[in-house]
RNA sequence: CGGGGCGUAGCGCAGCCCGGUAGCGCACCUGCUUUGGGAGCAGGAUGUCGCAGGUUCGAAUCCUGCCGCCCCGACCA
């Protein structure tokens, strides 16, 4: 008998289960600091397969790692007008550099001596443009030192009011990415070619499928030319903002003063991009895929994709653990496998506790299934158990976590598709977004005043103009009236 | 930062209205029996009742302030 112990179901409360998925995979923890999260080995676990995975793709495309520092003099943030407005707010600030002890009622504490008060303070990066072009300044004076291609992988901060697990903490994870080029098309081409990196890499590792699009005016990063951003449907329908690859402009090139030398001799800003995804990935996974049991993961990004779970009476242990070994030394170094040979617990609650945590596939090996020559399997997306045998054990693992990575593709798939609507009217958009999960499809003649007030009635965004577009022509915005200009989609969003 | 809810053992909660020295379930420890879907019995350990003041002979309980968490807004990846 299934019961739900302590994970509230998604139609009685979305967010509570959300948090209560976290909770019981222990991906999380909380820390003492407001909004700020440890990162447990099973949650961090799927971080390191999303580097893994994210790494070798910017390899490929020709970038190398470099790492710039956490701090920033102030300074720097107000270099560019924009960039300023939108992260002004939600900075930390290093002010000094020393701490002395004080006593007071026999107390004995810390503050910060007022002799080390810092001359400028430093900005705990809330992003790294200001002092990746500071530096690149110092490294470019000709055509031939470019294209530069440098990610990094980082922390940042950036003072939310609100927070959520994964979705928005004070302090996260990420890597960013910032190139510097000769021109504007090699620029543009590069932003470009980033989201379909990321778009290729939510699909096909984390089985998210994506739309690709650009940003509203209203929604562009601070300091952007322009934004592209990959969208996913999370299950309430609302959208999630997976991943960003800005066009810059020469806009951090002219706030940092960087030019370089042409064949002919003449001075020209350098064009640039900057491209991010955070740990809010794995909020993306977990919402897609998860369901009222616990957390689901792909194959692909799972910490532990296989679990062996002996099941033996004390006679028959010794005959068990040895195939349960020999099993284990077949798949080791293939696959991700956990033995859980913990004898304080039975083999039941094995099962659930392994099933919260999203791992894949269990076999289950006692005296029964040695003496057949096979594990007895149950895949985490669902379905009867099912045989697998000791004999070509490799291939038949590999061929049901493929399945299980398809599986919950095309699943989000189907969601997805099956939750754009159509628009047509105003009445029938309001009406929508307050009754029906999902994307509502708009063709959009607004402007930027127009998409405030869309928000204010409903809450819903413009997410993005979708890269793939159909016709306009001769089609009148059904939210104001004007003439359509693009197809767009809006949600509720995260 | 505005509105609402909640902080009592690792987790989930009762006790608070009506003040009298803290309890339940799960988890944990020891032992025995168990082990194919959340084991049983016996014994045991665990708390500055979120923090700081105040009222009182006495505060988890009443009052004030603060902090944190959750939900709904505003802001944002």
């Amino acid at each position: 008998m299934a019961e739900h112990q302590g994970i509230t179901t998604r139609e009685d409360d979305y967010s509570a289960w959300y948090l209560d998925v976290i909770r019981h995979a222990d991906l999380l923890d909380d820390s003492p600091v407001r909004g700020c999260k440890v990162l447990k080995p099973h949650g961090y676990g799927i971080w390191e397969r999303i580097q893994r995975e994210l790494d070798d793709r910017f390899k490929a495309t020709g970038h190398v790692n470099a790492y710039f520092p956490l701090f920033i003099p102030m300074s720097f943030l107000s270099k560019e007008a924009q960039h300023v407005e939108g992260f002004a707010k939600e900075c930390a600030l290093v002010t000094h550099h020393r701490l002395r002890s004080i006593e007071v009622d026999g107390v004995t504490s810390v503050e910060p001596d007022p002799d080390s008060k810092l001359e400028e303070p430093l900005v705990v990066r809330p992003t790294s443009e200001t002092m990746i072009w500071h530096m690149y300044g110092r490294w470019i004076n000709s055509y031939r030192d470019l294209p530069i291609l440098i990610n990094q992988w980082a922390n940042v901060v950036r003072w939310e009011m609100k927070t959520r697990p994964f979705l928005r903490t004070a302090e996260f994870l990420w890597q960013e990415g910032h190139t510097a080029h000769a021109t504007e098309t090699e620029a543009v081409d590069e932003a470009l070619q980033m989201l379909d990196v990321y778009a290729e890499f939510a699909r096909n590792v984390l089985a998210v499928p994506v739309i690709k699009g650009r940003k509203s005016v209203r929604e562009r990063f601070a300091g952007a030319v322009e934004t592209y951003t990959i969208e996913a449907m999370m299950q309430n329908g609302w959208a999630l903002q997976s991943g960003t690859s800005h066009f810059l402009g020469q806009n951090f090139a002219k706030a940092f003063d960087v030019t370089y030398q042409d064949a002919d001799g003449g001075q020209t800003h350098v064009w640039a991009t900057s491209w991010g995804v955070s740990t809010r990935l794995i909020g993306a996974v977990i919402m897609t895929h998860s369901d009222d049991e616990g957390l689901v993961l792909p194959p692909a990004v799972a910490p532990i994709q296989v679990v062996i779970i002996p099941v033996y009476k004390a006679k028959d242990r010794e005959v068990v653990m040895e195939a349960v070994n020999a099993l284990n030394k077949s798949l080791r170094g293939k696959f991700r496998v956990k033995i859980d040979d913990r004898d304080n617990m039975r083999p039941g609650a094995k099962y659930f506790e392994w099933e919260q945590k999203g791992v894949p596939l269990r076999l289950e090996i006692g005296p029964r299934d040695v003496a057949k020559g096979q594990a007895f399997a149950k895949k985490r997306t669902g379905g009867g158990k099912f045989g697998v045998a000791f004999e070509g054990a490799v291939d038949q693992v590999q061929d049901v976590l493929d399945g299980i990575q398809a599986e919950l593709l095309e699943r989000a798939e189907l969601f997805q598709t099956t939750h754009i609507h159509d628009i047509s009217s105003r009445e029938q958009f309001v009406a929508a977004v307050k009754d029906e999960v999902g994307f509502f499809r708009v063709a959009w003649g607004g402007d930027d005043d127009d998409e405030v007030a869309v928000k204010n009635e409903t809450k819903a965004t413009l997410r993005c103009y979708p890269m793939v577009q159909d016709s306009v022509e001769g089609l009148t915005c059904p939210l104001t009236g004007k003439p359509a200009r693009e197809w767009a989609l809006f949600a509720r969003a995260y």
